[in-house]
DNA sequence: TCTGGGGTCCTAGGACCC
DNA sequence: TCTGGGGTCCTAGGACCC
């Protein structure tokens, strides 16, 4: 049989380790170490190579939980360091798309490929394939699952990556094979099956995938919701979840960090604030957006002891505008609307809302083109040089200099890829 | 001392209208 | 004695993903 248009067979291309592994290309130290890597603020563990995970380092644990076993242990630590990830993630979908017609982009770190014309005997070739072709152009190691929907294709996956015996390729295809998988996969690890819902199941006595593909329908939307219901039938082969080869265009784009320190003073809260709105609109202008409605939210530390406090405010903006001054002005009036003297804050945010295309705005508000046009050249002039320099040197006064409360990175790898100056150095 | 950030989607419930 | 019901829009909150 071969696969045409209109045959679903989808293929999940998964990067292992993502962020650990990009950190040991660069740094042949590394191999056979066990390694982490940082959320933001060095606060969690959001990345180990297989080395740390045998140690008993698990997903999102605290790091100060940790300290003994990664000083007994020797291992690695790193802050997270997105300039290179993402640059790393590029080269690896780069090579994805000149292997298959058609590409999602689903995360950093993985994307499903979709195999027109290709036979069922063909796939697990071409699983081994793409495996070889991204870890001789980048010496990254991925995962590859090959299912008849996604929902299987991420179930294949998880066991490609888990077992060795595969080499790191798992085609099910075969409706046993596919029961049997779905026999032995835990339903806290199925694609859109979270803690949460795989708690209720197992009350109801459904303990993994295949008794989950046995529930019916009529049950399944009384009690929990037709999302739900869309990752059985994907479970039973049947494809509800479609490739997107163009990617959606956002709802919202927000930015939002807790702080090195507790920060108390309006001012240095005022110039955080400053600061993520001035990411948030570098972003929206990247995507010729432009924000119809804003909104700034700030919070007390939700894990110490004592009452917390969050509190949100949005208005809306109009005519809508990429402008980072006229953002940070209106971010800086709402902030000081929600702002509480005396309170130690520990996280602030910012969201842009009712995006709208920038050449939209423009054919909308004839009149307003004229003077909005000093501005708008202004805007892309900094980016520009921001995007050149690959530096953000050129930052609004709001957002202060000294940055007091900014987030700690304490363990932090060169930009390998993206720096001339912090290029790898091999030694003969 | 020390616990991430950026998203999506659904549901419930209130306000309002006819 | 008697107190509708259906549709729509909005928001807040929760669950989930990576």
């Amino acid at each position: 049989m071969v696969f045409e248009k209109g045959d679903k067979i989808f293929i999940l291309v998964d990067c292992n380790n993502f962020y650990a592994s990009c950190e040991r290309v660069f740094n042949p130290a590394l191999r056979g170490k066990p390694v982490v890597v940082l959320s933001n603020n060095d606060g969690c563990i959001v990345a180990r190579s297989a080395e740390a995970k045998t140690l008993g380092l698990d997903m999102a644990a605290p790091v100060f939980k940790n300290r003994d076993l990664i000083g007994r242990h020797g291992i690695k630590v790193y802050s997270s360091n997105y300039v290179l990830y993402g640059d790393m993630s590029r080269r690896v979908m780069a090579i994805l798309s000149r292997l298959a017609p058609e590409i999602e982009v689903y995360s950093i770190d993985e994307a499903f490929l979709s195999a027109v014309g290709m036979s069922a005997r063909q796939l697990p070739d071409f699983g081994r394939y793409i495996h070889r072709a991204v870890q001789q152009q980048t010496g990254l190691t991925v995962s590859v699952g090959i299912a008849p929907t996604k929902t299987l294709a991420k179930v294949a996956n998880h066991f490609a990556k888990r077992h060795e015996q595969h080499g790191g390729v798992l085609c099910l295809t075969d409706p046993a094979m596919i029961r049997d998988y779905l026999s032995r996969m835990p339903l806290a690890k199925i694609w859109g099956i979270g803690r949460r819902k795989a708690r209720f199941f197992e009350r109801q006595r459904i303990h993994n995938g295949l008794q989950l593909t046995a529930a019916s329908d009529r049950w399944i939307k009384k009690y929990l919701t037709v999302m739900t219901l869309r990752t059985v039938w994907e479970l039973r082969g049947i494809s509800c979840i479609p490739l997107e080869t163009v990617p959606a265009h956002k709802k919202g784009i927000g930015s939002s960090r807790s702080f090195g320190r507790d920060v108390s003073r309006l001012a240095e809260m005022e110039e955080a604030v400053a600061a993520y709105t001035a990411r948030c609109a570098e972003k929206l202008r990247q995507q010729g957006l432009t924000a119809g409605h804003i909104q700034v939210f700030i919070a007390t530390d939700a894990f110490k002891d004592g009452p917390y406090y969050e509190n949100a405010a949005g208005n809306g903006i109009s005519p809508p505008t990429a402008a980072t001054p006229l953002l940070t002005a209106r971010a800086t009036d709402l902030l000081k609307s929600v702002f509480r003297p005396g309170l130690l804050y520990k996280r602030a945010g910012v969201m842009l809302l009712d995006l709208l295309p920038q050449v939209q705005v423009q054919a909308d508000l004839f009149e307003h083109v004229y003077q909005n046009s000093r501005s708008q050249r202004l805007m892309e002039t900094i980016d520009r040089y921001n995007r050149r320099t690959n530096s953000g040197k050129l930052m609004w006064a709001a957002e202060g200099m000294g940055k007091p409360w900014y987030m700690r990175q304490a363990h932090k790898s060169r930009r390998f890829t993206t720096r001339w100056d912090e290029l790898a150095v091999a030694y003969a």
